[in-house]
DNA sequence: TTAAAAAATGCAACCGCTTGCATTAATTAA
DNA sequence: TTAATTAATGCAAGCGGTTGCATTTTTTAA
């Protein structure tokens, strides 16, 4: 237990009294303020870079009322998209100078609630929101619109909170992954869908309902299964439609966990892919390429989607104004070998 | 382009003129200062309710010296191994009212450095980092043992950093890898090793060697393969072996990717896994589970390691002391079916 | 009933940096 | 050479809490 420590935090006071100088011209030196002359800035660099003096940012935030902070709400870091997005969001905020602030919701409306209190109490700039699945209500974003502190919400969004919308078009997604099998010349198409509380989970659905009706293929309810989505669900999913007696030829996964766990169980259960089961998922991970067949998926723009979160919010940061515009990311179709010419 | 908004920002001064007393009280009640009455802590309360009031975490970290902000610095979070870690520390430190900002290095020393001077300049109360591979120098860490602000590091770390470390015994793992193919039958069997420059690929490394060495196994130079372990450094790697007129039979990879790869590649090679070869890798990934055939690892407990660094850290903050204690977490070895009895 | 002790509250300085405005120094124009 | 500009720098009041110490109020003891 050594005695404290020489607590010798470096100040501009530090710095103005090494010069004889004020500490209001040390910090204008520091900013480069166009006041302030290049023989003294110079000289105050130098000292400062001597001493080891490093900007105190909560000062800084505290007299300027910004702290350069970036909160990130997300449901959790573990799924692939998330950890794509974060690095994105990560990648913009530092390149202008934010840092970033991060928690995970867990899928717990509570806990993202809790979340947007310690966000406001920490004074962020500025929020990157990803809601739960179940978020409804959604007040607990009324005291960032009030203060006009901007909430960019990506992926799982709520058009009832003002601010820019980074998302894609789930519709389209299930609609072309459906459209994919359907082209193969699958008959049978089932879906295991997400909860329909859930807008993203929602618009799937019907992208894949659509798609059916289009091609004129019934919309068989026991081909579509909705659920949370949890593995669990997804092994019952498999084990039910493979005791159908008409079992299904193609099945389009609500997401790239279900995706991967369903092609896994029906192997199991001896059903040869893809010959007598096409599969495709909505959601891409990087596992989609090792499993064997490889699963062919919609690959929905993490990366891409958490960079453009970002600048959204920095710009409204900057400009002040509020900015309600919807950005749509667009998706990929990979096509890989659970989805093969029947 | 909306007028500026109505920036009224509550604080402790609006309480204390609504309640006719002073800020100082009003301060002393919302944190349950012994020397306030019950009845005004009440009061307090409620109308810090009524009007919206919500703690300026930048003015109290000012005052208090201490911004309740752990710092994190960690190669990258798209690795699972990481995101485990990330979820751990996160869960944890809010658990005890503490914030994360998180930085990644993308394996990059420059970025690390630089990202110690914005947590250093945050403030933080301590500092949970995974160090990059190629970290060799590590005074940009002299600046929080200086001013006595605690570095916890897991995984990659550094003794010659003074401050709690969570490990995992590397050596063992290789070992216990190396072993459980030996005892399988394997009699030649090939590793492909990360640089030699991090202590923990040094260790994979030894304990491979030594595991042959114990079982009386020759150690042929074309056998042990050092890389970047990138995935072309995994597929080069299998190609040589493949190539050699006495192919390996078991291999150890030092990673959960290049051991993903290795086995997908091998099997383009028309390698029959695990028949022909035997696939262990050093790092799980729930990928494992699902390939084909499923992929035995050794496990490192990320989550539980991201914890353990958190709470030392947490302790040493509190304690004020500087805790050196190094925490082994266990490994487990996951025999699966690319190791399979010959 | 009054003095002493204990309980509540208030005052004011401080944390380190920022910034509007005043002041001083250096230039330029007259 | 002096007045008028312009360039540099300093002063001091914040930003929103926290906290040691003084002061006031209440309670307890004498």
């Amino acid at each position: 237990m050594p005695p404290k420590e020489n607590k010798s935090e470096i100040t501009i006071n530090d710095i103005a009294k090494e010069l004889k100088i004020s500490p209001s011209t040390v910090s204008r030196a520091l900013n480069d303020n166009a006041k302030i002359s290049d023989v003294t800035k110079r000289k105050v660099k130098a000292v400062a870079q001597d001493l080891g003096y490093e900007l105190n940012l909560v000062a800084s935030s505290l007299s300027k009322n910004k702290t350069n902070i970036i909160g990130v709400i997300i449901p959790n870091i573990g799924s692939q998209f998330f950890a794509k997005a974060l690095s994105g969001i990560q990648e913009v905020a530092r390149s202008h100078g934010y840092n970033v602030i991060i928690c995970q919701t867990n899928e717990s409306v509570q806990q993202e609630i809790e979340m947007t209190r310690v966000m406001n109490s920490a004074r962020v700039d500025g929020l990157v929101c990803c809601l739960t699945m179940e978020t409804k209500d959604f007040s607990h974003f009324d005291v960032f619109v009030k203060k006009g502190i901007p909430v960019s919400m990506f992926d799982r969004v709520s058009y009832s909170v003002p601010g820019p919308k980074i998302v894609v078009d789930n519709y389209e997604a299930a609609y072309v992954a459906t459209e994919h099998l359907i082209n193969l010349g699958c008959k049978r198409i089932a879906h295991l869908a997400g909860v329909s509380t859930s807008k993203v989970f929602e618009d799937r659905a019907e992208g894949f309902k659509d798609a059916l009706t289009k091609y004129e293929l019934p919309l068989l309810s026991q081909y579509l299964l909705s659920s949370d989505l949890t593995e669990q669900d997804a092994r019952d999913a498999i084990r039910i439609w493979m005791n159908l007696p008409e079992k299904p030829d193609g099945i389009v996964a609500a997401s790239a966990t279900t995706g991967l766990v369903i092609a896994s169980a029906a192997k199991s259960l001896g059903v040869q892919l893809p010959e007598e089961l096409s599969i495709i998922s909505l959601g891409n991970e990087r596992c989609n390429e090792f499993v064997t067949p490889s699963l062919s998926a919609i690959d929905m723009p993490g990366y891409e989607m958490g960079k453009s979160a970002v600048k959204q919010l920095i710009k409204s940061i900057a400009d002040g104004e509020l900015d309600n515009s919807i950005t749509l990311k667009p998706i990929q179709l990979l096509i890989r070998n659970s989805s093969f010419k029947h």
